[in-house]
DNA sequence: TGAATTGTTATCGT
DNA sequence: AACGATAACAATTC
């Protein structure tokens, strides 16, 4: 369930590997993942060298020289890994890019909703999504415009990729929970005080995820210590880090959501819209 | 067995 | 009509 941080630990790790390296070849073991199609990937990717590697909400960018780049979305359950020489090819391996000195890279996927997408402007990609969470642009003016153009509860609002590029399930529930603030609060009814602490939750939880690598539940993702770190999300019963209460499970637009119901009410105590 | 997971798309309701 | 909420879907694991 990789998101931002982890993308972001992923591509940290990877990209010394791969800029400077050129493609030979490209081959898939499921091609549906592929677009527009594997032919046209392969004939757009082979005999191109990745120049650099960046992130781009939850999205893995190769800029490629000369034109053209491939994105690469993890989804759930996408990985990527470099192999040592001769290793054996894994389960689920879905597909692999061969570079002219020998070197692989590896895309392994269990869930195979995973894209691998080849474009020559990636402008239609980033209009799509929502501002960077860690860019100096986001400002608190920025996201006070984002909440009042919309009048939706504030977790799915978060999460919706078009509105804020990153935030994922985990996150969201730990930003909220850092801001004092219920997911069902509606967007467009937060005083300005309560905006401004959105914003810096929001940062201070990526920014703490990526120094810790990202967060490690399960065998997809393995590296990351900030599970050991989270304040609500999957602590349903344990007691709040803040008031000691108990820290409840519910469901918010279909997905599993914590929160602490006493340090994020729904309603202000002191009555403030 | 069913719940959980992401993001897209279709559909229903206001 | 536009927007928001909801459901279905792709596929697999535990």
């Amino acid at each position: 369930m990789p998101e931002l941080p982890e993308v972001e630990t992923i591509v940290r790790e990877f990209r010394p590997r791969v800029e400077g390296r050129t493609i030979r070849a490209f081959r898939s073991l499921w091609r549906r993942q592929v677009q527009p199609s594997l032919a046209m990937f392969r004939r757009r990717v082979t005999g191109k060298r990745v120049e650099r590697l960046w992130r781009r909400g939850k999205f893995i960018v190769a800029d490629l020289a000369p034109g053209g780049h491939f994105l690469i979305h993890l989804r759930m359950s996408g990985r990527l890994e470099w192999p040592a020489a001769g290793e054996a090819e894994p389960r689920r391996l879905r597909a692999v890019w061969d570079f002219e000195d020998g070197a692989r890279l590896w895309f392994v996927d269990a869930r195979k909703f995973g894209r691998i997408v080849y474009t020559e402007n990636l402008a239609p990609l980033t209009n799509a999504l929502g501002p960077e969470p860690l860019d100096a642009s986001f400002t608190c003016a920025r996201l006070a415009a984002l909440l009042a153009a919309r009048r939706r509860r504030l977790k799915p609002l978060l999460l919706d990729q078009a509105t804020l590029a990153g935030l994922g399930n985990i996150y969201v529930d730990e930003a909220l929970f850092r801001a004092r603030l219920h997911p069902l609060r509606r967007s467009d009814q937060l005083a300005p005080d309560e905006v401004g602490a959105l914003r810096r939750a929001i940062r201070s939880t990526l920014r703490e995820a990526i120094r810790r690598n990202g967060t490690s539940l399960d065998w997809i993702y393995p590296s990351g210590r900030m599970q050991d770190y989270l304040r609500v999300y999957g602590r349903d019963g344990a007691p709040c880090v803040e008031c000691g209460g108990p820290i409840e499970a519910l469901r918010v637009g279909q997905r599993g959501t914590h929160i602490c119901p006493r340090c994020q009410p729904l309603r202000r105590a002191d009555g403030a819209p």
